[in-house]
DNA sequence: ATTCAAAAATTAATAAAATAGTAGCTCAAA
DNA sequence: TTTGAGCTACTATTTTATTAATTTTTGAAT
């Protein structure tokens, strides 16, 4: 299919799932990362490699040798991921509105009290009363 | 087209597309469907054929014999997908908490005091103050 | 009944995502 | 200085997604 180019370029779902590990451990060899996905998938070390130079091609991952091995290090954080994430899902299902999207949120999730309360404070924190 | 192995996580990026144009104008055949794609992308009569027999197969679309055609009707309303898609990304990328999703959305769009009256106003309306 | 156009069904081609095998480099230890 | 463990680079394979051509069916008009 023709890659979604010029897009938002998401990750993903492996990409994202090894993302995931780097940003758990702030950075990591290819060993590391694949320590770090928990035996349930048992990869092979070259997939994992693999993955990972292509997320280095992408620009998500800053490459550095430390004795024989690359150290791999996320270039963007997971909080700026999951903002670039949220606003990708607005525009394409929320018509670029957020209060949209927060509306099925807190219509779809059975919320306890004390949740609802905390997104109450995020909300008046953020922007005063 | 190979057909999607049972497990029918969420939509494609092309079937949400199609959906879209279904959610819009409540059901369609593929000419309707063509159409209501609206000149851009000039697909194919019967590449549309194909991805709406595979949302039929995913149990997106009820299929219904109109005349010759065949017309094709949503299963699950544009609402209830949103929020299935929410829960998925809360659970992939915010631990499952939607507190964190807030936040990370009231933080990342720039949003304008009209929308965080809105937001607030939403989160009280559903659960009183 | 025959023809023909419109539609579905089938099949195929192309592309991207995901996984992993093989080759070859490099460095430390024997 | 040879060896081999550990690593990267390169290549290959498989699966899934996307697009579309080809074939078959259908039903209405002639």
């Amino acid at each position: 299919m023709p890659r979604p180019k010029g897009k938002s370029e998401l990750l993903t779902t492996v990409e994202l799932e090894f993302m995931m590990v780097l940003w758990s451990i702030g950075s990591g060899t290819v060993r590391e990362v694949l320590q770090g996905l928990g035996g349930e998938e048992k990869r092979a070390y070259t997939s994992v490699a693999t993955v990972l130079k292509v997320l280095h091609d992408k620009g998500y991952l800053s490459a550095k040798k430390v004795n024989r091995a690359i150290l791999y290090r996320p270039t963007l954080s997971k909080t700026e991921y999951e903002g670039k994430t949220l606003k990708s899902l607005s525009a394409t299902l929320f018509n670029g509105t957020p209060t949209a999207l927060v509306a099925r949120l807190v219509d779809d999730e059975d919320l306890s009290e004390e949740t609802i309360k905390e997104i109450k404070d995020i909300i008046d924190t953020r922007f005063g009363r």
